[in-house]
RNA sequence: GCCAAGGUAGCACAGCGGUAGUGCACCGCUUUCGUAAAGCGGGGGUCGUGGGUUCAAUCCCCAUCCUUGGCUCCA
């Protein structure tokens, strides 16, 4: 007997139907069905049904339902597009997460203005609710059928397919007899099951995301279970725009971008004063881990960039200059500095690790089109560290690294995933020593129980590498803080110690940042924060709001109070009504806002608002410092007290 | 770099062959007012930059700079 799974709900089920459909009828009716799973694999209701085991029916309002949606409405634009333009070739069309794309070749692409046609063709063929029927063919047929259409990439893909899996048949979708396409499946039963489309953007993309092949057309779309999901869906994006870093950061005045400087951020005062109080807090924290500052110059000889290798591994990121016809290159790291600094003078064994730590200014020559707001720049300051230490100090050392990071992120709020990153294919050093590396880095992170991903060949050239990458606010995910193990550097740049053995050894070197670039750090903070940042980083941490002249020397009085105990205060004394500034001390962004009339005057306690709403009459002088004390930046603590508390990377 | 879209006042936008407009912000005056906008008046733009077409260009054409979305998601 064979069981079914139909809206959360076991029944027993008849053995002998044909397809799905049939299946269907023998079950009490509940809701929409668009296809059906077994064994783990997803099939469409057209297609042959099991004889044996658990069938789960799925709805479209299921995950797995929404990517067959989402999977035949990228056949539903193919179709509309041949229809629209029939010269067009048709290449793939998947699904991504928010949606679907399919990728066309057609010359000059596509304009947005044409979305619009082809969305009401879309809407036609759903309105024909043409049935998409599954025929397998033989390679062979397949090859002959779409070299006749003209369709050249899908003859690439079909022999591409047999070559590399060996399989003699491959899988076809039509919709009715009107229009066919290669495909896996599964799709809905009827193009009619597609209940909501949205046809996003257009976009140039290359074959197989190769910049050496040919430029495709390629659409972008969506399809939701629902209208209302598609609008959920509209609406969520209209509000992570609302949180955009670039739009906070120009309506607080935090920064702006130039074109004498692309893509290399100007900070205002605002925005300045929240970067240097991030800076100053990684700087504690780098104190409080054994870490000390050094500064070292942005210009260096040539010379030391070949030497580093970074000159053969990285120059078409970096900015050359010729002064006094000698060549120097603006440094991209601040590790071949750092090095120089571990070089002068002996050492030894005593005196590792030695943690070298500074806020790097770098410039690095991002492509063009792949700049964007803060999140990727070309000038910008790391929270850079290098540590230099024994092999046998590394375990300790990443461990200690790995605890204030943790440290750093909870305390902002941040969730996190970790990668480690292996050797690359451009890459320096033996096998051997990349074998030490990589298997360092993953005990480490085992023992300090961190989840992580392992990310093979995206190493740096010189060894593997932990990365931490935080979520914005639009599940977008960034890279920011890493940690990075050298056993290549050293050697390189002669760097030595005296062990115990009173012999000299190379020291190995640990790499790391915390936030990373600061600036990127900073947008994903913005989003992360929507602008609402903690009283401890805001240039104005209150406003003092006076509601008329009978206040205002109270107003005064305790404006110089609040700043001689350190905080940053506003006070607006102007004969505006008290709504208006209200709105906008709100709109700045000010966490809170201190009311005094004529009655908080005359007994000197104050009303205090917080920018979410919150309110509180009454409060003392006394009291009113001690709320805002509760909102001091979080205390740094010592490697120790660290060690011994559970972990987490949620 | 490549494909597409865009650049008009500090910000958000409208206008699109006959040399510029709205809202907010800013400045001035009036209003002394209890938790998201009181009223009136005013100043501010060589319409990204360079070239071309035209009697006339913010608008059309070419070039260029900058910004934005996309270029890993394998039928």
């Amino acid at each position: 007997m064979m069981e079914a799974v139909l809206g959360g709900s076991r029944h027993p089920l008849k053995e002998g139907a044909k397809t799905g459909f049939e299946a269907l009828k023998e079950l009490p009716r509940v809701g929409k069905v668009i296809g059906y799973k077994h064994e783990g694999t997803v099939y469409d209701l057209h297609q042959p049904f099991p004889t044996t085991g658990t069938v789960e029916f799925v709805g479209p309002d299921t995950p797995e339902g929404l990517d067959i949606i989402r999977h035949s409405t990228a056949h539903v634009l193919a179709e509309a597009v041949k229809k629209l333009y029939p010269q067009v070739q048709v290449t793939i069309g998947p699904v991504i997460e928010t949606g679907f794309y399919y990728d066309f070749v057609r010359e000059g692409g596509f304009k947005e203005e044409d979305l619009a046609a082809i969305e009401a063709e879309m809407g036609n063929i759903v309105k024909a609710r043409k049935k998409v029927r599954r025929e397998d063919w033989s390679v062979a047929k397949a090859v002959e059928y779409f070299k006749g259409l003209g369709e050249h990439y899908k003859v690439e893909i079909i022999q591409d397919l047999a070559a590399k899996s060996g399989q003699d048949s491959v899988s076809v979708y039509w919709h009715n007899d009107d229009f066919v396409d290669l495909c896996r499946g599964p799709h809905v039963p009827y193009t009619s099951d597609i209940p909501a489309i949205k046809l996003m953007s257009v976009a140039g993309a290359y074959w197989r995301g190769d910049e050496k092949n040919a430029m495709l057309a390629r659409i972008y779309g969506t399809a939701f279970a629902s209208k209302d999901g598609l609008k959920a869906y509209l609406h969520q994006l209209e509000e992570a725009k609302k949180r955009d870093h670039r739009r906070i950061g120009t309506d607080m005045g935090l920064f702006s971008f130039h074109a004498e400087a692309p893509a290399s951020p100007f900070f205002h005062p605002a925005g300045a004063f929240i970067y240097a109080e991030l800076q100053s807090f990684l700087r504690d924290l780098n104190r409080s881990f054994g870490y000390q500052d050094v500064i070292s110059p942005l210009i260096l000889s040539q010379e030391l960039w070949k030497k580093s290798g970074h000159y053969d591994n990285y120059r078409e990121n970096m900015y050359f200059t010729e002064v006094d016809e000698r060549d120097f290159a603006v440094k991209p790291m601040n590790c071949p500095g750092h090095c120089l600094i571990y070089k002068t003078g002996h050492t030894s064994y005593r005196s590792l690790p030695m943690r070298l730590a500074e806020f790097g200014r770098v410039h690095r020559h991002e492509r063009s089109g792949v700049t964007a707001g803060l999140f990727r720049v070309r000038s910008f300051v790391q929270d850079d560290a290098h540590v230099y230490c024994t092999e046998n100090q590394i375990e300790s050392e990443i461990t200690r690294i790995l605890e204030m990071v943790r440290f750093f992120y909870n305390t902002l709020g941040f969730t996190f995933f970790v990668e480690l990153s292996t050797r690359p294919a451009k890459r320096m050093g033996d096998e051997a020593v990349w074998d030490k590396a990589e298997a360092a880095l993953e005990r480490t992170l085992k023992a300090a129980r961190i989840d992580f991903k392992v990310n093979p060949g995206d190493g740096a050239f010189y060894g593997p590498k932990i990365d931490f990458h935080l979520k914005d606010s639009i599940g977008r995910t960034h890279q920011c803080g890493t940690v990075q193990l050298d056993f290549q550097m050293p050697g390189r740049f002669e760097l030595e110690y005296t062990g115990t053995d009173n012999t000299t050894h190379t020291p190995v070197m640990i790499h790391r940042a915390i936030a990373g670039s600061l600036e990127r750090f900073m947008g994903i903070f913005i989003e992360h924060t929507a602008g609402h940042f903690p009283m401890w980083l805001c240039p104005t941490q209150a406003a003092i709001l006076t509601i008329s002249e009978e206040s205002v020397k109270f107003a005064h009085e305790l404006r110089a109070k609040l700043e001689s105990e350190g905080y940053r205060v506003a006070l607006d004394d102007s004969n505006d009504k008290l709504a208006g500034k209200i709105k906008h001390f709100q709109q700045a962004k000010v966490p809170f806002m201190i009311v005094i009339g004529a009655r908080e005057a005359e007994a000197r306690v104050v009303s205090l608002r917080t920018s979410s709403g919150e309110q509180k009459q009454g409060l003392s002088v006394e009291a009113l410092l001690e709320e805002f004390r509760k909102q001091a930046r979080p205390a740094i603590p010592k490697p120790e007290a660290l060690a011994s508390k559970t972990p987490s990377n949620p």
